[in-house]
DNA sequence: GTCTATACGACGATAGAC
DNA sequence: GTCTATCGTCGTATAGAC
């Protein structure tokens, strides 16, 4: 019998996602884990044969889940008017990143590269991000590639912007970038060089 | 007597900083730091009294000058035409950044927090980024205000782009990040919403 | 100023009781 | 399924020879 009350899967995985969050892999040892998660080390194994990497794997798999499935899906909703949905991707993004105060599991987790099936995860959800955006680029009459430049440029100031949160403590960069989607991804007049 | 040829100080910050730009504070285990510049640990410490803080803490004090006397230093050259001297920038920070494949230490270093003089390195020189990048907006007839945005927004794009070079190995939102930069910092129709 | 050798704590991971 | 207790390794850091 547990002396604690069971953590339930999705708690687990929350927490641990929280956590690899704020401060990547490597300072996220098994015993701040234990703390983080509320269970002994040896329960977390039990629950994750294959340790801290398989915890990443499934945080990044799970994150990478949410983010298409929750957060970027008003994108498909095709009776909307695509402004509409564009902004409600923007609100959706400001919860997610908790206006700009927490990180990105991209930053998070890509500079010390764990292993291979990890990156792939980031890679995916990262090209699944842009890949949406773009989408709603072409929709909004942009041609293709420029879309797909325009998707890749309004993802980029969105990290950007939660690095400087991160490093300045201002998160008004992380704000305009939400604010300056609808005319990044639907302007038909060039914003960029 | 040395059994290897000393390494010079300059060569061994150099290594440093292009480990800790690769895999951050953790990942820089001793014996890789160790490996990396040719010396024994315990001859690091010799150097470095204070251990992996210290060679952090230098690190980031000295690309913090290197980046305002060298990359950013042209912003200065007031007879130079604005236009000139950002396309001079630009140009540096391509080479700073290796074309977008080399991480910044505000990513790699940001994440997980070492301490509070290496953030607060981190934090001037990111300052020190945007005050550049704000005062070409203003000689270039931008309001004070919007030209500040403007800059941060700018670095959000340039970090932006190098997260996602490095998740997705992609370069080219990078290498617009540079070539916007022109009209991102000088334009004054508004770009952003 | 660099080396070899070593101390010692923290790390990820496991054994076995309940 | 969670716990306590423990293992071996690798981490940072130091001692002392040259």
């Amino acid at each position: 019998m547990p002396r604690n009350p069971t953590v339930s899967n999705d708690v687990l995985l929350d927490r641990l996602t929280h956590l690899f969050r704020m401060v990547g892999y490597e300072s996220a040892s098994m015993a701040r884990i234990a703390a983080a998660t509320g269970l002994e080390k040896s329960s977390l194994y039990h629950r994750f044969p294959n340790g801290k990497q398989q915890m990443a794997l499934e945080v990044t798999e799970r994150v990478g889940a949410t983010f298409a499935n929750v957060v970027l899906a008003p994108a498909l909703q095709h009776e909307t008017p695509v402004a509409k949905r564009v902004e409600t991707i923007a609100a959706n993004l400001r919860e997610f990143y908790k206006e700009g105060t927490m990180p990105c599991l991209l930053e998070a987790l890509s500079v010390e590269a764990v292993n291979e099936s990890i990156s792939a995860n980031l890679r995916s959800a990262a090209e699944a991000w842009i890949g949406v955006f773009a989408a709603i680029g072409v929709e909004a009459g942009m041609p293709r590639r420029r879309a797909r430049q325009c998707a890749q440029d309004a993802v980029a100031n969105i990290e950007g912007a939660l690095v400087l949160a991160r490093v300045t403590g201002d998160t008004t960069a992380f704000e305009r970038s939400l604010k300056s989607l609808p005319n990044q991804l639907t302007s038909h007049d060039d914003q960029r060089n």
